[in-house]
RNA sequence: GUGGCCGUAGCUCAGUCCGGUAGAGCCCCGCGUUGUGGUCGCGGUUGUCGCGGGUUCGAAUCCCGUCGGUCACCCCA
């Protein structure tokens, strides 16, 4: 194949209908999910100050190795945001909405990553935040929401994995202890465990790496190391689950890859889709992001979910088609055009999905192209019909034949045969 | 950043090992039916064989380089 001249970006892509309007009714179904739980949307800008993500952890892949950071022309340095619970976490502190402030969003991110699949340089998430209180109950509630949303799509093969990283009492506590224990089995470790437990010690728990597996097996786990504020919380949350009748699996050694995240921390897995690509979702509480980004203490907690992947989980599990969005009706007229022309735009105006072909085809053409649309009725006009100022509606999909209505009832024929092919028509089978 | 595989028509691909001057199916267009689609039949349009260089009488095919795509590792959504 020619290369053409330009294409998109690497690890972008163009989106097409239908795929498309599927895609804009995920985040649709969502909206009304966050909506319906006094979530509010928020819509923050593309790109910020470096420094708002820097904040996420000077040892994540994400700030020091996927960031699309650029200078601009008056000399700032910002980039496209990697992720958006530090861009909502940054607004709460410029604006300072009431608390607890529940919001949520839904727009494209940027790392800058090799691409393979389920995995873009541009991708989109929806997700939500809710700061201002550390009632354990919001956990619940933003974990839930999470979960009815992908019941709400058809999705069931979605595991929940919970776990407590801890909090700033406890987790130096267990920090050192982990730490002690890696090092001491250092030589046991594969040479990239080794490089990440100089960086951060954590995040070897998270290692997939077959020959780490043993070590990782009996390392000291958080949840052992728990204060008891720390347990309250995590045990309530369990419970609050149990409540709702929301299934969870503990996960001791789930570390998410964002250094912020204390206490509740969570992840959905796709179990449809292969392990490289089956995290469908995360999140947790960062109760000191918004002091790092410069406002008062504020306990926070949030999810962020990946469309593309859960497109994908969709896709093996067989559900959430997406909308219908071809033309329900198909104009045809040999006479010119001039008829179709109006005719279109009076089932349009009657909310009616409505297309037609061009270029004054005959009628075995304008026919094909009629039928390949998808529409299910035609309307027909050819001189007879203009002669008699009637239009001809045609059953495309079943056997209810075709009959000439006259043009003032055409909205209300056309939306009763709609809904019911067979209604007002008397059966002519062929044409004649 | 590392590695595997792949770049031939709008799409999916064969042809590459064993060099001889480019094919199939689908799609699209027309006709059979100058007022009727889906099935069928007939006919037709479409290629810098990713790009550059080398070897050769001759390269889609062999060699070198390069770009792109894809998958995986890593990490993550």
């Amino acid at each position: 194949m020619a290369k053409p001249l330009f294409q998109a970006p690497k690890g972008t892509r163009d989106i097409f209908a239908p795929e498309s309007g599927r895609q804009s009714a995920l985040i649709s179904a969502f909206a009304d999910a966050a909506t319906s739980a006094g979530y509010g949307q928020i819509i923050t800008p593309m790109f910020e100050d470096l420094g708002v993500f820097k904040r996420l952890g000077e040892a994540t892949d994400v700030v020091t190795k996927e960031m699309y950071d650029f200078e601009t022309r008056d000399g700032k340095t910002v980039a496209l945001r990697p992720e958006l619970t530090a861009s909502v976490v940054r607004a709460f502190v410029q604006h300072r909405p009431g608390v607890p402030w529940k919001a949520w969003y839904e727009g494209p991110q940027f790392r800058y990553e090799r691409p393979q699949a389920g995995r873009y340089r541009q991708f989109t998430q929806v997700g939500v935040e809710a700061l201002g209180t550390d009632d354990p109950h919001i956990d619940v509630e933003v974990i839930a929401l999470a979960w009815r949303f992908y019941e709400t799509l058809g999705l069931r093969h979605v595991r929940l994995l919970l776990n407590s990283l801890g909090d700033p009492e406890c987790r130096p506590a267990y920090f050192a202890a982990l730490t002690d224990y890696l090092t001491g089995r250092r030589g046991e470790l594969t040479e990239q465990s080794q490089a990440t437990l100089d960086i951060n010690p954590l995040r070897v728990l998270d290692s997939k790496r077959e020959p780490d597996q043993a070590v990782i097996a009996e390392a000291p786990l958080m949840v052992d190391h728990l204060t008891d504020e720390a347990g309250a919380h995590f045990t309530a949350v369990c419970e609050g689950l149990q409540a709702l009748g929301i299934p969870y699996e503990i996960s001791p050694r789930l570390v998410r890859g964002l250094d912020y995240y204390v206490k509740t921390t969570f992840e959905f897995a796709g179990d449809s889709l292969s392990a490289a690509q089956n995290a469908l979702g995360g999140g947790g509480r960062y109760d000191g992001l918004a002091e790092q980004l410069g406002g008062p203490p504020t306990p926070g907690i949030g999810f962020a979910l990946g469309i593309e992947r859960i497109l994908m989980a969709c896709d093996a599990e067989g559900v959430f088609p997406g909308p219908d969005q071809q033309p329900q009706v198909f104009v045809i007229d040999v006479t010119g055009g001039e008829e179709a022309l109006v005719v279109t735009d009076l089932l349009r105006q009657g909310g009616i999905r409505v297309d037609r072909a061009w270029d004054g085809r005959n009628m075995r053409s304008q026919m094909k192209v009629a039928d390949r649309s998808g529409a299910a009725l035609a309307v027909l006009i050819g001189e007879d019909e203009l002669a008699d100022g009637v239009v001809t509606v045609r059953d495309l999909r079943g056997d209810a034949g075709q009959v000439r209505i006259d043009r003032a009832s055409l909205v209300d024929i056309i939306t009763t045969r709609l809904e019911d092919p067979a209604a007002d028509s008397v059966p002519t089978g062929e044409p004649s």
